[in-house]
DNA sequence: AACTAACATCGTAATATTGCGATAAGTATG
DNA sequence: CATACTTATCGCAATATTACGATGTTAGTT
């Protein structure tokens, strides 16, 4: 199929799931941690910085926008992106309740 | 193309990708949760748990036991599965730092 | 308004993931 | 050893993801 069949799943089990998803992948772990770094939030620069190309890292931008961990905000003619803290500091309390589970 | 291009990317960056991937599906989510909850680890019963077939759940602990996050020991004919404690706070140790640059 | 710079979106090729039926493999029990 | 039971693997269909060239779009510049 290849399908998720999500309607099995309680909201909260699906919605872990798409944030870790949405995180799950080298190229968007580099651009978090580039933008936590820069705090002055960086955009096109990523382009040279990882070595992908422009449409590439415009639609893992779009994907971390999509959780709404990052937000960009017009900037000249350059888009200026951030994460957003709020955002940021919800996914890592849904994590963290995750892992409490156990331990 | 639609492959990772993981060489670009460093050693730390592909392997919290991985674990978070490895993670990153509401079944996988579900039965963390629930090998959590039963200490007493389960097996077959996640079949009938979540509403997928044994093959699919068989390939789901599969992906889990190649991140190490959970393991299997035999008992009697059937397979006991729980989380491996070591491994489970090194990846959640691993999570808190990439949490940890911001904030 | 035409031009340019910076992103976004479209379309598509290559590959990966999800799910399951069929079937194999392993392990008690009679 | 044959049987039953439990889990793993194979093979495939459906769909999703990754990457990028080509092209749009938007916002400053001249």
């Amino acid at each position: 199929m290849g399908i998720t069949k999500s309607e099995i799943f309680t909201d909260r089990q699906n919605k872990i799931a798409t944030m870790l998803k949405a995180l799950a992948h080298p190229a968007r772990i580099a651009i978090i941690q580039h933008l936590s770094r820069a705090e002055h939030c960086i955009c096109g620069d990523l382009v040279e910085e990882l070595g992908l190309a422009q449409p590439t890292i415009s639609q893992h931008l779009k994907e971390l926008k999509n959780i709404g961990i990052i937000k960009g905000c017009a900037d000249g003619k350059s888009i200026s992106y951030c994460i957003d803290e709020k955002v940021w500091k919800q996914v890592k309390k849904e994590f963290d309740s995750l892992f409490a589970v156990k331990s």
